[in-house]
DNA sequence: CAATAATTAAAACAGGCGTTTCAAACGGTG
DNA sequence: CACCGTTTGAAACGCCTGTTTTAATTATTG
């Protein structure tokens, strides 16, 4: 079985759930993105993943290290998950803004609850910590560059880039509100509204069209969308270059 | 003997409180502000109030009670500190909505850096306790109740209570963001943009011509502002209604 | 002033935390 | 099998936590 002689210093990728290393990693994600690091203990990351507690001593020195993996190992993970797509040449930038929006929400919000790589990423987001500068730098940068080309390309050449990127700022935070205040946003807005038009596909295509009209590339928003059911037999378009997990 | 007559003025930079209920009430919301709940201890948060750890089970029971009252504490203070403007009988929906905004931005990242009221009513909201069922009832959902109006007068019945609900959001969303993943922004953005574009009065002329572009209620967005305006002297159009803290 | 209640101070309590220790168990190799 | 580096298990070590106890101090009242 190959040579598994890396204790200590061995990032190994291995995604089994059979080695002790992978099952610390994977209950350390869901401990920590639970409950936040310091409410997290270490004697609950080892019952939930059936090692001794000097198992994390052992493969990752301290909980402080261990968190360090934990948000390294979750950004990994998902970028395998829901990966960007990818357009053929001469893709309309139109279309690549409705997809990476779907994609953006596909990621941030999944089609069930969402995984606890996102939340363990968001806590991040939230109150970062040593982590944080390699999850922005390996992860939502490069998401965020892409989106900004898109940007640029639709707008060809009118805008600067730091306007562009305000732009793009914009695009985020309309879709970050639901991830980050989700729960708030669930007690202002009427359940059945959520259901009908606060969801990843019906969002997508809302935050696709309020960018487009304020950039003028589209007609101004009040456009029907709210009659039509929508729901996923006829509709979904562009929604599946992604596969759910 | 000498006690202490004097509440040694040193440590707590923050408002009048003599007495020793305040003074913890206001040590207990900077320190859970910043650490946590769990993190934030109850002998640091008595040592920042010059009270012995026995005051706070003799004054609020136990420290979740504690907790409890410093969010309802904070969004009072905060309420005071920035209340909402009010217009005069036919003011234009869409001065409404610029005045909102730039109040929002001002209450959420403030002129200096955002107070500790801020950072505790966010913790709440991005991972909800106990406490924030009042904090959305008596503070989030008054201001978004407003901004909805604003909204619904603005569209002039063109949209339904559910579609205005959604573009609230938006307008939320987009400043929620820098307030909520300021740090990450700050990562993603050069410092000099961050300076030049992304402060509280740019944003709020930004948030407030996209939204009315995305209306079409305004031209679309390319208009003016590449940079350098609007630095000092000139604009800050209707900010006056603020009394910062 | 004396007596009673309210408040503060210091110390101690029990329990949980991250971490360490050390010996036992394992697994591949002569 | 005997060897030896790697991995696991159970217990213990300090330390710090929220909370309580007990006594001293202050304030209030008759």
């Amino acid at each position: 079985m190959a040579s598994i002689s890396v204790p200590k210093a061995g990032p190994v990728p291995s995604e089994g759930h059979d080695d002790p290393r992978g099952r610390i990693l994977s209950a350390a994600g869901q401990e920590f993105a639970e409950k936040g690091f310091e409410a997290a203990t270490i004697r609950d990351i080892c019952t939930l993943a059936t090692v001794n507690v000097a198992a994390v001593n052992y493969y990752f020195g301290d909980k402080h290290r261990l968190y360090i993996e934990s948000v390294r190992h979750a950004h990994e993970e998902r970028s395998q998950q829901v990966p960007l797509p990818e357009w053929v040449d001469g893709t309309p930038a139109v279309k690549k803004l409705r997809d990476f929006v779907g994609n953006m929400l596909q990621r941030m919000l999944g089609f069930d609850h969402p995984p606890w790589q996102v939340r363990l990423m968001l806590r991040e987001i939230l109150h970062p910590t040593d982590a944080c500068r390699e999850l922005v730098e390996d992860y939502i940068r490069p998401h965020f560059t892409v989106l900004c080309s898109i940007l640029e390309e639709l707008t060809e050449g009118e805008m600067s880039p730091p306007e562009v990127r305000r732009i793009g700022l914009s695009v985020v935070g309309q879709c970050f509100l639901y991830r980050a205040a989700g729960d708030v946003v669930g007690m202002l807005i009427p359940p059945i509204e959520i259901k009908n038009i606060h969801n990843p596909v019906d969002l997508a295509d809302y935050v696709t069209s309020f960018c487009l009209a304020a950039l003028g590339k589209h007609p101004p928003l009040p456009i029907e969308v709210s009659q039509k059911k929508s729901l996923s037999a006829a509709s979904g378009p562009s929604d599946q270059d992604i596969k759910s997990n």
